[in-house]
DNA sequence: CAGATATTGTTACATTAGTAAACAGTATTG
DNA sequence: CAATACTGTTTACTAATGTAACAATATCTG
């Protein structure tokens, strides 16, 4: 019942058989990975993705970019403030709606976009050099497929 | 829109592509709905995979269990008072090394391990539901592998 | 053997992420 | 017009994570 094996890797444990427990350590290595050879400059992974969003569609709304990015929209306002604050956005009256701020990238916030870009481009490929292309290609499908699949309900 | 690095070729939907962020989101939808199906009566996802593993291998010491999870040692503290507290686990003195705490699942814990991997085997199946059952194996054997590539150096 | 160096569990602190609730202003709906 | 829902925002709260130091103990090195 009990096991008093000595010390040894476990490789057969419970937990390693865990969807959860293997994308939270596969995660945390990407992360990880990415302070290291992004961040330390400038961006956070969160306020990466939000001016990723609002390069590739501008004009979305904060509600919009929450809700695709799956963040509250209180988090947001923060992370806006500071691209804005460092010129890299601009949140702008939307004509027909005056509650809500259409977000923009301004060219400094383009500019550096495409800079990160090419640096996560980079990482993530030396990362995932440990698997074959095959792999890497399959890797990324099934976590697209698996999101998908869940994405719907919570989502709106 | 002018770049300033050389274009590259620009893959789809940016970090849609990106491995970091679908890890994230897909791990976000398991640790939700973890949550909605285990944790509201127990144990946090870490507490769970500690408890997992003293029951597993009786005996690690707190600074093997931090090693094995990849966690510090500090937020294991916390931890093992929590499920010391509950009667769940104890910490014993080592033979050897009077530095070290032997970490032992007692018989509730066992009983509520058992119980909990129950419900956790459930709620992954059911995720695990969109996906067909050869593409479930790839995706657990693919985040292995990417970890088992990566964890060698930090590991220790 | 002694002194330097490492390791163990622990505490304290800072930083952050994420959650939740509420708010005023605005839009929409019936 | 009244009720309801949505926008951005603020605030507070929890939980997670990282960092650094600590005393006690172990190990290594010369």
């Amino acid at each position: 019942m009990v096991k008093a094996h000595p010390a040894l890797l476990v490789e057969e444990s419970d937990i390693e058989c865990l969807l959860g427990y293997n994308l939270k350590r596969a995660y945390m290595i990407v992360r990880d990975d990415y302070r290291k050879q992004v961040e330390q400059s400038v961006l956070s992974p969160r306020a990466f993705s939000v001016l990723t969003l609002i390069v590739e569609s501008s004009g979305l709304t904060q509600s919009a970019v929450a809700r695709q990015l799956g963040i509250e929209r209180s988090g947001l306002v923060a992370i806006i403030d500071d691209l804005e604050a460092r010129g890299l956005a601009e949140r702008r009256a939307v004509p027909g709606d005056r509650r809500a701020q259409a977000l923009m990238a301004t060219e400094a916030g383009h500019d550096l976009h495409a800079q990160i870009l090419a640096r996560v481009h980079a990482h993530e490929r030396a990362l995932l050099a440990s698997l074959d292309p095959a792999e890497q290609a399959q890797l990324l499908t099934l976590l697209r497929k698996f999101r998908s699949a869940h994405e719907r309900d919570e989502a709106q």
